[in-house]
DNA sequence: TCTAGCTCTGTTTTT
DNA sequence: CAGAGCTAGA
């Protein structure tokens, strides 16, 4: 308790009734946390009757590490400790019966469920364009989270907003989308609140049953907490009223998912016997950082009044930065954080890149690659979305839920055995019509008399056949003997291995990847004493992870690319936010609508809080966006900020932004090596690598961009020649290996050093002669 | 049934 | 620019 402070102390040591701990950024809300569980422990308390709900894996991960160090792995391990969605799914699965689920469910991701939905539109005869998946899927989980079932929707205020969108029949596709779910005996990520709710207020005895269990409750990240997790809590709690719950309303920023702020505002008002209790004091950011964070966030109306300060160094201004566009912004980006390795010597992940969106990241890694920093990528899409792992776990699924007929439908032709749409189609008609699961239908066509030809018959009972086979082999074997087997007999690896290509490799690859992550899990089951891994675990422990769960790239020394949203609980030394525009930060929508803004604005007091030392806010004047350049004004987001926290610096859009001319006595030891240095040839290629997404930057780069561009090119024809060497603003240095065409059709050919050969149209060759 | 190649379109953040 | 959806033709 000695390395506390006041506030904490008195936060870690109440525990009589409901407390509220509001924990400013960096004022050691975690340690709070961690001290708090061992605390309870060292008073006697079982870990077993502890709940801790953390927002991510990851966090569960290391707090049970920290508290394993302090008490006994044991200990650790035996406490309740995760996510929302992954304690309520164990519970369910336990009480699968009562919660009137077959244990066996499976769980459909988000991407299934807009497949789903987009069916449900395309059969329904709905226009596809009114009820875009994306949007119904919102709405859905919205009512979810609401916790609004499917039959009560039609009756619910969110239908009057529906009709007053022009999309009625909303409750009709969430009625649909209910009924196929169910018939799949599967639940998405949202029904796992919605279900534990319905069960402990169906069930009486199962609620006590975990009222008891857990003695005392602990919440992190209670602002981004939604109406069912709310009310759950609230079940849970009902009896000893022993629930601590932590966060800090001014960085609430999922509200797009349901996190209603109200449950940190009004927690007082739900528990009126309440202690709350400040973390004021920040430890992680220099008094600049701090005081500019504070008054941007001051203009928040919506906010429980707190002062945070830092008794750390007054530190550097945060910097404001002004480039002409995306492209300067990141290779000023890149200068910098050269500079700042140069200067201080740090190690690349000192440092962190943050955006409002992800597709903001590829101008920023194709500048690193250039640059020759190295970085990863956070987020993007993850391991587990990519085509060839989908249908990997598609047919474990397969194996444990025959009903799954999300996944029967995907691997049902994977790779092709005939089994093409129509048929498919016909099996659903029939299944539906009969109301028997499609895999009863797939395995004895005639029996259902399903309309097909006896040489498609017999495909598909092969099929049905070959599942049956895994299934046998699942009860014989372990898990990852079992998606060996699978990988090697379906013909999945077949058709990887039919040819060398180089994308096929990947994929392969990947495959690999995921056999060695069952493996992985099994042996840790092992350790952890359950001898028999079973598939279903599996299944459901990777149902849950996110990018942020995966480890091994934390110690790797590399620039952090992420959204601001995914840095959410992390601090870097130096944080650089990028593309503060109006329009994109804040977005478009958030200009008109005051909630909107509020969140916003929370959301760049997150990202100026994660420094600890040093913090630049830059925008852009133009930016490349869905193929055409668009122009952008500085965000009013930096006028927010009392501007004496401020170092502006203005290049004034139209000129070019050059670092070594903006501030010569800062640069002027760390200026990068001039790009009009030629390189040898055989010279390596950039030593960048990223981990979580693969290199697409090279091959993306594939194309010349002249949309919209005005013609660049300032080199005339005749002083191209064969062996040339030039500079290409995005390709790099080549050589010139052959001129064809005249006037503005001239073509030029050139082997580029990094990116292979090119041909270009001369006009709009942004190229330069440098030997 | 499969795939190459074309057109069309475009809020964002994620457990 | 990237992804989705559609069509023609094998």
């Amino acid at each position: 308790m000695e390395s506390l402070n006041e506030s904490q102390k008195s936060a870690v040591m109440y525990n009589e009734g409901p407390s509220l701990v509001v924990a400013g950024a960096g004022s050691g809300k975690t340690r709070v946390l961690t001290y708090k569980v061992a605390y309870l422990i060292s008073l006697g308390l079982k870990p077993y009757n502890i709940l801790a709900i953390t927002f991510t894996n990851k966090a569960a991960r290391e707090m049970k590490e920290r508290i394993a160090s302090m008490i006994d792995e044991d200990t650790a391990r035996r406490l309740s400790m995760g996510t929302f969605h992954s304690i309520f799914m164990r519970i369910l699965r336990t009480e699968a019966e009562a919660a009137g689920l077959n244990k066996d469910f499976t769980i459909v991701d988000a991407d299934d469920s807009k497949k789903i939905i987009k069916d449900i539109v395309k059969e329904m005869k709905l226009d596809d364009k009114t009820y875009k998946a994306a949007t119904v899927a919102g709405r859905i989980s919205k009512a979810k989270n609401a916790l609004v079932t499917a039959a009560e929707y039609a009756s619910s205020k969110m239908r009057n907003n529906d009709v007053a969108s022009r999309m009625p029949e909303v409750y009709r596709i969430y009625e649909e989308y209910t009924r196929r779910l169910k018939s799949s005996n599967s639940i998405d990520f949202d029904d796992m609140l919605l279900n534990t709710q319905r069960l402990f207020a169906s069930h009486p005895e199962v609620l006590e049953k975990y009222q008891n269990r857990f003695q005392f409750i602990l919440v992190d990240e209670y602002q981004d907490t939604n109406f069912a997790q709310y009310v759950i809590i609230k079940q849970l709690a009902e009896k000893h009223h022993r629930v601590c719950v932590v966060g800090d309303d001014a960085q609430s920023i999922y509200a797009f998912r349901g996190a209603n702020i109200e449950n940190i505002l009004q927690f007082t008002r739900n528990y009126p016997e309440a202690k709350v209790f400040k973390l004021e004091q920040n430890y992680r950011s220099t008094q600049n950082i701090v005081s500019a964070a504070n008054s941007l966030i001051d203009k928040n109306l919506h906010q429980i009044k707190k002062t945070v300060f830092s008794e750390n160094e007054v530190g550097e201004k945060v910097e404001v930065v002004e480039t002409s566009s995306d492209r300067e912004e990141a290779s000023m980006v890149c200068s910098k954080l050269k500079m700042l390795k140069n200067r201080i010597g740090g190690d690349w992940n000192d440092s962190a890149v943050l955006y409002r969106v992800n597709s903001q990241s590829r101008v920023i890694e194709e500048a690193m690659l250039k640059s020759n920093i190295p970085y990863v990528i956070y987020g993007g899409h993850s391991f587990y979305q990519r085509a060839e792992i989908k249908d990997v776990v598609a047919y474990l699924k397969l194996i444990v839920n025959e009903a799954d007929e999300i996944s029967l439908t995907r691997v049902i032709n994977k790779p092709a055995r005939g089994i093409g749409g129509t048929t498919v189609a016909r099996v659903a008609e029939r299944a539906h019509a009969l109301d028997v699961p499609m895999f009863s239908v797939v395995e004895s066509p005639l029996q259902y008399n399903l309309d097909v030809n006896s040489g498609t018959a017999k495909k598909l009972t092969a099929f049905a056949q070959m599942i049956r086979e895994f299934q046998a082999v699942r009860r014989e074997k372990d898990a990852y003997e079992t998606a060996d087997y699978v990988v090697k007999q379906s013909g999945i690896l077949a058709a990887l291995d039919a040819d060398s290509k180089e994308e096929l490799e990947s994929k392969k690859e990947n495959v690999f990847e995921l056999l060695n992550g069952v493996k992985q899990f099994v042996e840790e089951e092992r350790e952890e004493g359950r001898e028999n891994a079973d598939l279903l675990d599996y299944l459901n422990n990777i149902a849950l992870l996110t990018d942020a769960d995966a480890d091994g790239t934390d110690d790797a020394s590399r620039v952090r690319l992420m959204t601001i949203h995914a840095a959410k609980g992390l601090e870097f030394k130096n944080v650089f936010v990028v593309g503060l525009e109006e329009g994109l930060f804040p977005g478009s929508a958030a200009m008109t609508d005051n909630t909107e803004l509020e969140e916003e604005r929370r959301l760049l007091y997150v990202a100026i809080t994660r420094a600890m030392r040093y913090c630049v806010l830059s925008y852009a004047g133009s930016r490349f966006h869905n193929g055409k350049m668009e122009y952008f004004s500085k965000s009013r987001f930096i006028n927010d900020i009392d501007h004496k926290y401020l170092n502006i610096k203005s290049s004034g859009f139209g000129r070019s932004f050059d670092f070594s001319k903006q501030d010569e006595s800062f640069f002027s030891r760390f200026r990068q090596p001039s790009q009009q240095q030629s390189r040898p040839f055989s010279a390596p290629r950039p030593a960048a690598t990223s981990t979580s997404t693969p290199l697409s930057g090279l091959t993306r780069l594939t194309h010349i961009v002249a949309s919209n561009t005005p013609p660049q090119s300032n080199v005339s024809s005749g002083a191209l020649r064969p062996g040339v060497k030039i500079q290409h603003e995005k390709f790099g240095t080549g050589r010139v290996a052959e001129v064809s065409g005249t006037g503005t059709d001239t073509r030029v050919t050139i082997d580029f050093e990094y990116v292979g050969r090119k041909v270009l149209l001369l006009k709009y060759a942004k190229i330069t002669i440098i030997g």
